[in-house]
DNA sequence: CCGTCCCGCCAACTT
DNA sequence: AAGTTGGCGGGACGG
């Protein structure tokens, strides 16, 4: 995706490697990464690249030229060989971090192979040669090899985007450094960008603790809203006109608020302690990162060109705007921006402005989350931010959990804290019925994301290939206490993920999210995810009863767009259920008020912004064409797909009608997803073959039965789509009946005897697509027995997440890069590198597929669901359940990917 | 020639 | 004092 400009660039710049122009995808950066690393060597002592030298830079057979240093450093370093490897992991035991650097250049290849395992790089497999490797000249990196957006690829691919809550993934700046064959000075670039994200948070020295995706949406939101509250959006539009000087009003106005808020969004320096005082930073790379991405977020053309941005950020940070600074400003913004298009949420542009063209970017990432429902969703769920919700120290909890490698116990009970107020109790577990019938019902058939994704919706795409599991509701433990598997206990915050439009399900359960990600086109199961998102495309479940207006509402989000349908419903009633949850117990208590409501509006806001035209900017072929798709969907979703969507069919009551709130959304969600789903094409290509199967889906538009709650259902009301195929809706026993539904949904107790909820024979049979393509096809029992009761009931197959999973490795790393999809525990190794470590995925989401091979084999009860302590845990620790099962199997790496515990090792042993 | 941005010096901060 | 962070900008790369 972002890669894009990446990959632009790469193509465009033809030297060596090209082969790696794919870097847009994950897999070429990596590869490249990979290489590069040997490449980037050349730094290192090692540059043995010399011979790389040769090849590249052709000129400078030595880098050393640019810099004298590494010229120095490259003397220490051996050729590359194996052994020198070896030594240099050994030596990284050592105390000199520098050598450790050194060494770390040495590992990066073998890391780097980790990667090169799922793709292999030629270059990297010259590696072998020690350097003397021509190829390794080639590889010789150009620049491009070794800029930061590739680096910061790398960087990603090590990590899950949606980690498993529990898994506390620290991060050691000089063990990353060294796999990745970078200076820690590089990385530091990388992490401060990523903390503004609130990717990462910093925990100690060289510590930082990867959070994932969960918190993007969340914080982007957050940033949206600081960003509008100071007025950013005019400035721009200031600045676009005059692009002269600022006027000292806004900076100065902007300071205050900017710094007002700056402490919100500070997730990381409130949060930890640790973290090193604000102070430096304000001027900070990670404040101008946030002040950046504010900027895309006001945007109404999304596009930000960087003189403005320099410009703006200058005035707010800096008074003076001194030319030098203004090329200071801008060269860090490209420093930003080689981050954020990394992470899929920008890219590259050319906007022609009356001036001519400039350099710009385009902000590609979530947008929805909007305060729509996001907000709305996130504070409910999460109780985050604002309200005084604890979720900052659950999040330090979380951190220190991390941090301290705390047992998943800890991390459960932090996280069950947060959540769990005393109120909770019953409460909780009414929510966490409630929420899990919500994931249940949420979760979409993947195919009807597919369908809206395919459109647009798959904005997040990236997020949602992801899958991982999106943070659960707020309300962490009533879905820890009945299903700990919910994952987004973890996160409590965080968990927005990136559903487009609204989609946030923090009502929903991971399982909506997962639906969402489903969407995608991907299903996804996070191994510490209970509850898998199934995809069947077209169960709706909506829990709580159903207000007509909700019903309406979600009803037609739904058939708007994936996310927001499925947020929405699910929202509606599971909002309704869990605000009344949260209300009660939690503190989250979130603003039930804002719920559905004003989301619509919301969205619809936001799916003008985006129709909105240009400003002034004229945007580059791409983007026009972007922007041409994004303007045009309105009418035309809204028109036909929507409808489709929203046809109800006789069956049950037909809830919904289409309203004009889903076809806007729709039509935000199709540009949105359009791009995006472009973009997941080619980073998913793998994946995207079952994604591929989605979007065929997709054109299939689900209609929905409405089917009235039956007594023991608690009010909780189901759609189902009309026209699955497969599945005809039983509803049989008493108030729950087994219903033969795209999805299944199974009351946890269930569910633990069984390791895999979600069966792919059962999707076979249902399902037409192949086995391999999603199983949202197919067809689940669905048997709620205990949904009346507390019992949590969950989709999908948690355990299913086999340890096994290395056979998903097929994903590509970039798609863990874009938070493509987190592979099992096993595929996160091979994503990352693991290689070495066993395949132990964390909380890395799979996909269905993967899963289903997973589930293929009978996990024990055990790994299911462990003990149910575990199981609370997980709920954030859903994942590291995931991790326990992991273990049971024979897992050691219990949590931490294997990059984590390389990590950890690393780090253990450094330190 | 110019946009992009790598690289690493070195200062502010921590420990 | 040693180590960690990260601001900063020279200057190379690449087109």
């Amino acid at each position: 995706m972002e890669m894009n400009c990446l990959t632009l660039k790469d193509l465009i710049s033809p030297r060596q490697s090209k082969k790696e122009f794919i870097d847009d995808d994950g897999e070429s950066a990596q590869k490249e990464n990979i290489f590069d690393r040997p490449r980037m060597t050349p730094k290192t002592p090692m540059k043995i690249e010399p011979i790389d030298l040769s090849k590249q830079k052709s000129g400078t057979p030595e880098r050393s030229p640019i810099t004298p240093v590494k010229l120095t450093d490259r003397p220490l370093s051996d050729p590359w060989t194996p052994t020198a490897n070896l030594k240099m992991l050994i030596s990284a035991a050592s105390p000199d971090m520098r050598d450790r650097e050194k060494k770390k250049e040495l590992f990066r290849p073998i890391e780097n192979n980790e990667f090169g395992d799922a793709f292999p790089d030629p270059l990297q497999c010259d590696p072998t040669d020690d350097g003397t490797g021509d190829d390794y000249e080639k590889q010789r990196p150009s620049r491009k090899q070794k800029s930061l957006g590739l680096l910061c690829q790398k960087f990603l691919a090590r990590f899950p985007s949606y980690p498993l809550s529990a898994e506390k993934t620290t991060i050691s700046l000089d063990e990353v450094a060294s796999s990745l064959g970078v200076e820690r000075r590089r990385i530091y670039d990388i992490v401060n960008v990523l903390e503004s994200l609130d990717l990462v948070s910093r925990v100690a020295k060289n510590q930082y603790c990867w959070h994932g995706r969960y918190r993007l949406t969340q914080t982007l939101k957050k940033l949206q809203q600081i960003g509008e509250m100071q007025k950013y959006e005019e400035l721009m539009a200031y600045f676009q006109h005059k692009e002269l000087d600022l006027d000292g009003r806004f900076g100065e106005h902007k300071k205050e608020t900017f710094m007002d808020f700056q402490d919100r969004l500070d997730f990381s320096e409130a949060e930890y302690p640790s973290a090193s005082a604000n102070s430096r930073k304000d001027k900070s790379l990670r404040i101008m990162s946030q002040k950046f991405v504010m900027l895309f977020l006001v945007s109404k053309t999304k596009i930000v060109t960087l003189d403005i941005a320099a410009k703006i950020l200058i005035e707010e940070s800096q008074d003076s705007a001194d030319h030098s600074k203004f090329k200071t400003k801008v060269r860090r913004l490209y420093d930003i921006a080689n981050v954020l298009t990394s992470l899929a949420l920008i890219k590259k542009v050319h906007v022609t402005e009356e001036r001519g063209r400039k350099p710009a970017f385009k902000w590609i990432g979530p947008v929805e989350f909007t305060r729509n429902s996001d907000d709305v969703k996130m504070d409910i769920s999460t109780c985050v931010p604002y309200p005084a919700c604890t979720s900052r120290k659950e999040r330090l909890s979380r951190h220190a959990s991390f941090n301290t490698d705390q047992p998943s116990s800890v991390v459960k009970r932090k996280v069950s804290s947060e959540p769990s107020s005393p109120h909770k109790g019953r409460q909780d577990d009414y929510c966490s019925k409630m929420l899990k019938l919500g994931y249940a019902c949420c979760q979409k058939t993947e195919d009807e994301a597919s369908k809206c994704f395919a459109t647009g919706s798959a904005h997040n795409q990236t997020e949602v290939s992801s899958l991982s599991a999106p943070p659960v509701c707020g309300d962490s433990d009533c879905h820890l206490t009945s299903s700990p598997s919910l994952p987004s206990s973890a996160n409590p915050d965080a968990p927005n993920v990136p559903l487009p439009n609204g989609l946030n399900d923090h009502n929903l359960p991971l399982s909506a999210q997962s639906a969402s990600r489903a969407d995608a086109g991907k299903a996804t199961v996070l191994p510490n995810q209970r509850f898998v998102y199934v995809p069947s495309p077209s169960l709706y479940v909506l829990c709580g009863s159903l207000h007509e207006n909700l019903s309406r509402e979600s009803v037609l989000e739904q058939g708007n767009g994936d996310y927001k349908v499925q947020a929405s419903p699910c929202r509606a009633e599971t909002a309704e259920a869990s605000v009344k949850c949260r209300k009660q117990n939690c503190q989250r208590c979130v603003y039930p008020t804002t719920a559905p409501a004003e989301e619509e509006p919301t969205a619809k806001r936001q799916s003008l912004e985006q129709s909105d035209g240009p400003i002034s900017l004229v945007l580059s072929k791409k983007t026009s064409k972007q922007a041409d798709a994004e303007t045009s969907p309105d009418s035309n979703c809204s028109s036909t797909d929507q409808h489709r969507c929203f046809q109800l069919e006789s069956g049950s009551t037909v809830v919904a009608q289409p309203t004009r709130r889903a076809t806007a959304k729709c039509s935000e969600i199709q540009e949105h997803g359009k791009l995006f789903i472009s973009k997941d094409l080619k980073e998913n290509l793998k994946e995207n073959e079952c994604s591929s199967q989605e979007n065929g889906k997709q054109s299939f538009l689900p209609q929905y039965l409405y089917v009235q709650p039956a007594t023991g259902l608690n009010g909780i009301n189901f759609l189902f789509p009309a026209n699955h195929p497969p599945a005809p809706i039983n509803l049989s026993s008493g108030s729950m009946p087994s219903l033969n539904v795209p999805c299944m949904m199974v009351p946890s107790t269930a569910l633990a005897p069984f390791p895999l909820l979600y069966s792919p024979a059962v999707t076979s049979q249902v399902s037409t697509a192949p086995t391999g393509s999603f199983p949202n096809v197919t067809c689940m029992n669905f048997s709620m027995p205990g949904l009346t009761s507390t019992t949590p009931v969950f989709i999908g197959t948690p355990a299913v997440v086999a340890p096994n999973s290395s056979k998903l490795p097929a994903l590509d790393p970039h798609q863990q890069m874009q938070s493509a999809v987190h592979l099992n525990p096993v595929l996160g190794p091979t994503c990352t590198n693991a290689k070495t470590d066993p395949p132990v995925c964390m909380g890395h989401p799979v996909t269905l597929l993967k899963l289903q091979q997973h589930s293929s084999t009978p996990l024990t009860p055990k790994n299911m669901r462990s003990t149910p302590q575990e199981a609370f845990f997980k709920t954030p620790g859903s994942l590291e359940d995931a991790a326990l099962w992991r273990k049971n199997e024979g897992n050691q790496s219990r949590t931490a990917s294997s990059a984590q515990r390389r990590l950890e090792i690393s780090s253990s042993t450094s330190d």
